[in-house]
RNA sequence: CGGAGUGUAGUGUAACGGUAGCAUUAAUGCUUUGGGAGCAUUCGGUCCGGGUUCAAAUCCCGGCACUCCGACCA
């Protein structure tokens, strides 16, 4: 929803700080690390607020997902957090029974509103205003925003909490044929969004159960233990059955073979789900085609919960007092860390750096602070920037700077020319 | 929602019913600077409300909060 415009950042002027120890009463390691390296404030239980280096992480995975979500022909909306009971009766989902996780509220005159929880009613009803023929048609539209969902026990982290950040696009097409391709594509421009975060080797798409219009949906879980659902991998075919709908018919269906399956643990990073006319049939949307006849509009819903995606990219690249983010969604793309101690030559040539990176363009954490190095690296390990540029009297000496990728761990001795040309590409 | 556990400086931890201590952070000064430095001084705390008791961080009751297990997750 916002840019994030400053590029660079000097770490003496961060307001949040690291913390050498874990948090008590925090076992999942996504909430450990975030909180220790202050990414991430804990509000109350399942509710986090972003701080300065989380946001920005957010609003890398934003720009992924966003950038893949248009390419697909997503128009981007912001639709509404407070909700109309009188458009959920008519879906039928208004009812406590039916949906147990609303927010509700009232406004001054005892009008009853709800906190959303998705957006099927709300966009499906914009479009009853802008849809009329099949000319209108396909429309496919997302947004990204915070949602509100009370849950019963929201656990680990960010990964299951009351209020997050979530992507969900609606597709709106002229029949299922239409909306079978689009849900197609729509499967491959989620691979690139999680190959695009680093999560590509460890998603499978899996089958998970569909609704009253396609046997199946298909969620996107990503292998790690503390995953909170269990699935089946063939990890030939790089496919995947939720536990939830396991059983011979459906291995015979899927082409699948019992025992080559191996269970294991997932987080589900996105769901994508047909709605057939679920809602276009409960809110009555409709178009005329060629022929002039009323038709029914076929319906998707496509998901993908962020601070959810962020929690497990931790989860799957964290470790001990550790973080190596994929390039994608680092903070920054290098953090330069200067060495000067009393030497008032190394803080020139560690400024003068700063200065020619940043005018060319390139995000920067500068730890111009003045401390020791042992607690300034450990705070770039919690930090998490997977590449190291280190400026002290030592790299001075040489003419050159530092360079480390933590990733491989290797070393390279580079100038301010070379610097710029290596992450200008990147 | 069912079950279990835990609430002590900003953070992490001690204290049999009897002076709330240690570490770290923060602040000041001096020394130190390629992997969480040293010395000195200073600031800062028992979740909330009741009860028992000469005396409660400690025991009892109620509330609230957090964590974990399970159920739930349209």
């Amino acid at each position: 929803m916002f840019v994030v415009e400053c590029h660079h950042m000097r770490q003496s002027k961060l307001f949040s700080k690291t913390r050498f120890e874990s948090p008590k009463d925090e076992v999942s390691k996504n909430a450990d690390l975030l909180i220790r390296g202050g990414f991430i404030f804990k509000e109350m239980a399942g509710v986090y607020a972003f701080l300065p280096l989380g946001l920005r992480v957010l609003k890398k995975i934003e720009k992924v997902i966003r950038e893949e979500m248009n390419a697909l022909g997503g128009q981007e909306v912001f639709l509404t957090t407070l909700q109309e009971k009188e458009l959920w009766l008519k879906s039928g989902r208004w009812d406590d029974k039916v949906v147990d996780n609303w927010f509700k509220s009232e406004l001054k005159n005892g009008t009853q509103v709800g906190l959303a929880n998705t957006h099927e009613e709300a966009l499906t009803d914009i479009m009853l205003s802008y849809v009329n023929s099949f000319r209108d048609l396909p429309i496919y539209a997302y947004q990204i925003q915070t949602k509100f969902r009370n849950e019963a026990r929201a656990k680990s982290g960010i990964l299951r909490g009351r209020e997050f950040m979530m992507k969900d696009l609606y597709s709106f097409s002229k029949d299922k044929k239409e909306h079978d391709e689009f849900y197609e594509r729509s499967k491959e421009a989620y691979k690139k969004v999680f190959e695009r975060v680093g999560l590509g080797e460890s998603t499978y798409i899996t089958f998970a159960s569909g609704g009253s219009f396609s046997k199946y949906s298909h969620e996107f879980q990503t292998l790690t233990e503390s995953g909170e659902d269990t699935i089946y991998i063939d990890e030939a075919k790089k496919i995947a059955i939720n536990k939830e709908v396991l059983n011979d018919e459906v291995l015979n269906e899927l082409g699948l073979r019992k025992d080559t399956l191996i269970e294991r643990k997932a987080i589900e990073v996105g769901n994508i789900f047909t709605l057939g006319t679920r809602f276009s049939d409960a809110l009555g949307l409709k178009y005329k085609d060629e022929k002039g006849e009323s038709k029914q509009v076929f319906m998707g819903s496509y998901g993908i919960g962020l601070s959810r995606l962020m929690g497990t990219i931790v989860e799957i690249f964290g470790k001990e007092g550790e973080m190596i983010w994929p390039e994608e969604v680092s903070p920054f793309k290098a953090h330069l860390i200067s060495l000067a101690g009393n030497d008032e030559e190394v803080v020139k040539v560690s400024e003068k750096l700063y200065k020619e990176l940043t005018d060319a363009g390139i995000e920067i954490l500068f730890d111009d602070r003045d401390m020791r190095v042992g607690e300034k690296f450990a705070d770039a390990d919690l930090i998490g920037i997977p590449f190291r540029i280190i400026s002290s009297k030592k790299t001075m000496e040489k003419n050159s700077f530092e360079i480390k990728d933590r990733v491989t761990g290797e070393i390279s001795y580079l100038n301010t020319e070379e610097i710029i040309k290596k992450y200008s590409s990147r």
